[in-house]
DNA sequence: GCCGTTTTCGGCCCGACTGTTTTCAGTCG
């Protein structure tokens, strides 16, 4: 998958290009860039299948950019990039990564004091030379200092586990004052992004006064970077950065339909407006002959007066929603509700920390239908994995404890781990003691893609194999995924009818969205499980609902929201 | 550089806040 390998190398076209004061040539390598980062199937693969002419199917994917495609995928390289970077240096660059530092004024510190990397800034700064800069000032010296040190701290996105409960807490805490009429978490946290790059919140108030003082002084907030009476903008201690919105209650759906989607979606949205002879913004829908609003008061007004279906949070991302929403023909995606069971936990049998029965009731009062338990093999010795014996006492030990609860369907499993030529960790003999057997990798990650194939494809032969655990193994923003042919994985997991995993485990969130969509349209069934480790932890499920809703998952694509009786079709020990 | 039942050339989303300016450019999302 090199998709966000190109697109990385788009965006240092478009940062060079900006610095140089091209006009709109950067915007086209950032759409091009953004459309290859959400674009479901590998590009190398688009590539095998079609040529040039495929690639240039793809949205915002012209004869140019279809060129340096290719360029890339043969040559691991774009000449255009090279000659670019000569006529900027990479620190020039990079100081453009710094906030409040556009290409402009970047420009303008190379161009007239010579300053070409970071130090240079910081040493000109001391010596006082950037003040006299004309359109620089005393205020704009300070602003870059501060910001140089947030940048050297850490500009790194935040995983969506750690982000969404921060979003959270700060929604609680504005809730109380009386002031807020209406309020809401928006931008990517409300997309369910597994990355946050900041947290976008949307209040309605007719004083926001009040509401933007007590935001700008929560005990929580280490500096204030913009603070007006519509936006305030702050960083908090723990380096997260939150943006208030602050709007009339009669505008509401505008801004939240604002808010949510992505540039691009929202870039579609305006110009079918326009099409109309109408004005999108945060305003909501506005008449350009009139000025009178058409609609704005709910996010679904905005989008049936442009004749559109609305489509779920977390699809607005343009990656083929709105045609299907002119079409109203959207998919009904799955939701937590939907859910009736769990198909991969732990319980302090390996690594877990909560015991057999606190899962077991824990799951119940949570209202599932099911729940497997399904510890850690013997190879597995860092998580506490089970030998054939222990294995043997903790399929009696589950046994026992579920006849006291009758209500729920207690699954005896196992994680069992893969080795790596693709053979698992107990024998067949034994894995046919299970109800059911979570197939995992937990090391060797980074072995050749052709062998990790290997591995995995000698894997799904095995028929006592229900679910592919956490497939790519990654870790977010710690672990990349290891390395392997997707379609041909999801080819043959549909064909062998082996489940692939959504682990909701805010870390792992694996299969990724792009990868849970390419797994259905290849026909692979989903589970989405919570790998919860305690009886909190069960809650994860949450996360994994809102990665398989980015991946167009509905209902009948995930097992654990059948009844227990249809487990069956899929599960051959059931 | 991309794209098109308004266009194959001439557009390219829209608005808030800041700091430096006395009306606006730059930056950001």
């Amino acid at each position: 998958m090199r998709n966000q390998e190109i697109a990385a190398i788009f965006y240092k076209v478009a940062d060079i290009l900006d610095a140089q004061g091209v006009k709109w040539e950067p915007i086209a390598y950032r759409k091009a860039a953004r459309s290859l980062e959400s674009l479901p199937q590998p590009i190398e693969d688009v590539y095998a299948e079609g040529g040039k002419a495929k690639l240039m199917e793809i949205e915002g994917i012209g004869n140019a950019m279809s060129d340096h495609i290719e360029e890339i995928l043969k040559t691991n390289k774009l000449k255009k990039l090279i000659e670019l970077k000569k006529t900027i240096p990479e620190g020039v660059l990079q100081m453009m990564q710094i906030e409040g530092l556009g290409p402009k004024k970047a420009m303008i510190l190379f161009k007239k004091l010579k300053i070409k990397s970071l130090p240079d800034l910081k040493k000109a700064i001391k010596d006082q030379k950037i003040r006299k800069l004309e359109g620089f000032g005393e205020k704009t010296e300070q602003n870059i200092t501060a910001n140089i040190e947030m940048y050297e701290k850490g500009h790194e996105r935040v995983s969506l586990g750690n982000a969404l409960p921060v979003a959270e807490s700060i929604v609680e805490k504005l809730k109380k004052l009386k002031e807020v009429d209406q309020i809401m978490i928006g931008g990517s946290a409300r997309r369910g992004k597994e990355t946050v790059g900041d947290i976008d919140i949307l209040v309605a108030s007719n004083k926001p006064q009040k509401v933007m003082d007590e935001f700008t002084t929560m005990s929580s907030v280490e500096r204030v970077l913009g603070k007006g009476p519509t936006k305030s903008t702050v960083v908090l201690k723990n380096n997260l950065q939150v943006d208030v919105r602050i709007i009339k209650k009669e505008t509401w759906g505008g801004a939240a339909q604002y808010f949510t989607g992505n540039v691009e979606h929202n870039v579609v949205m305006r110009k079918i407006a326009i099409a109309k002879g109408w004005k999108l913004s945060e305003y909501g829908l506005v008449d350009n002959k009139t000025g009178r609003m058409v609609a704005g008061k709910s996010e679904e007004d905005v989008y049936n007066k442009l004749g559109l279906q609305m489509p779920p949070p977390e699809i607005r991302e343009n990656s083929g929603e709105i045609e299907l929403a002119k079409k109203h023909q959207l998919p009904k995606l799955v939701e937590l509700r939907d859910i009736r069971g769990d198909l991969h936990t732990h319980t302090n049998w390996s690594d877990g920390t909560s015991s057999i029965e606190n899962m077991i009731s824990t799951a119940q009062k949570m209202g599932y239908e099911y729940i497997a338990l399904t510890d850690h093999s013997k190879s597995d010795t860092v998580a506490h994995g089970m030998d054939e014996k222990r294995l043997e006492k903790y399929i009696e030990e589950v046994r026992k404890i579920a006849k006291h609860y009758p209500k729920i369907h207690v699954l005896v499993g196992s994680e069992v781990y893969i080795h790596q030529d693709g053979h698992l960790d107990y024998s067949d003999d034994v894995l046919k003691k299970l109800d059911i057997v979570v197939a995992s990798i937990h090391r060797a990650f980074k072995m050749p893609k052709d062998l990790m194939t290997k591995r995995i494809i000698n894997m799904l032969e095995n028929k006592n194999v229900d679910i592919f655990g956490h497939p790519t193994t990654r870790i977010v923003n710690v672990r990349a995924p290891i390395e392997f042919d997707t379609k041909h994985v999801f080819q043959v997991a549909a064909d062998r009818g082996v489940v692939m995993e959504v682990d909701g485990g805010p870390d792992r969130l694996d299969l990724k969205d792009t990868h849970i969509r390419e797994a259905i349209s290849e026909g692979c069934k989903i589970s989405i499980d919570s790998d919860a480790h305690d009886t909190n932890q069960l809650r994860f499920m949450k996360y994994g609902v809102i990665t398989a809703r980015r991946g167009w998952a509905t209902p009948k694509d995930i097992v654990n929201t059948w009844k227990f009786n249809d487990l069956a079709k899929v599960f051959r020990k059931l």
